[in-house]
DNA sequence: TATTGTTATACTCTATAACTATA
DNA sequence: TATAGTTATAGAGTATAACAATA
């Protein structure tokens, strides 16, 4: 048979487009204009895997140091991180959620997950395994 | 159970980072920095389906129309696509490809997509065939 | 020297609002 | 009036290069 190659090359330009199409969809969803899609993430990913430093931020969030240290300079602003330094490495900074954060994400990222949610109710349980599988696949071809 | 709704508020946040990631991961995949991700996107939507109006690429896309015509002016002044007055409706303009972005797309797209089909290959054909159906599934949600 | 983070700068992507031309 | 497209303008998102501080 030996249809992998072309198979994968299919695969590679539809999921591409797709996901580029998808990612508009879902940044063009804001509803509330003072946190972004991005801003949203970065506080999603300190919920989830607890206080580190910019670096490590911006390597979960696959951009680059620079990136990230714009994000975490307008999360302070807004109140929603703080900057401590790190205890024992100078060069370091440990970025934490203020209890603000937590409020936030809560009622911020349901709001913004709304219309996510409902389309997502609107499928089949098979379509959502999918999706929830492809999310594991997606993010090991991003971290890869 | 009733563990749908928890289940779906889940996946959704799980699928928007993995989406944001990956995407991420893919307009960083840049190699040619003539032709840009988005740029790649509008022409083989083009050849994929033929010529089409401005309006209608944009619809495809999912961006607003002024944000088209930013990119099909790029592209004329490239010289990958032409703009041609429509033959009766004297307010719309038919956008075509050139044959030397025909010639670009079988060369650039799949050096742009050397990366992505090389990690595709390493996964197992069951995971590409979540993709697959990911993919469709991902397009429908944004079309919707 | 190597690493961490930041500043400076610039480019891509995309949107909304206002305008023009045609239907 | 309504529609298609464009122009003008602005903001979000991200990168590279250069710099400062610490290890």
């Amino acid at each position: 048979m030996s249809r992998t190659p072309l198979d994968t090359a299919a695969l590679a330009h539809d999921l591409r487009l797709a996901v580029m199409r998808f990612s508009r969809r879902l940044r063009n969803q804001r509803v509330d204009h003072s946190v972004t899609l991005t801003h949203l993430a970065a506080l999603s990913t300190l919920k989830r895997h607890g206080a580190m430093s910019p670096g490590e931020l911006a390597t979960h969030e696959r951009v680059q140091p620079p990136s990230m240290t714009r994000v975490v300079v307008a999360l302070e602003g807004m109140g929603l991180v703080t900057r401590s330094p790190h205890p024992t490495d100078g060069r370091q900074v440990v970025i934490d959620l203020t209890p603000a954060a937590g409020e936030l994400l809560d009622a911020e990222a349901q709001a913004r997950e709304a219309w996510l949610s409902e389309r997502l109710h609107e499928l089949t349980p098979e379509e959502r395994t999918v999706l929830r599988e492809a999310s594991a696949i997606m993010d090991k071809l991003a971290s890869g």
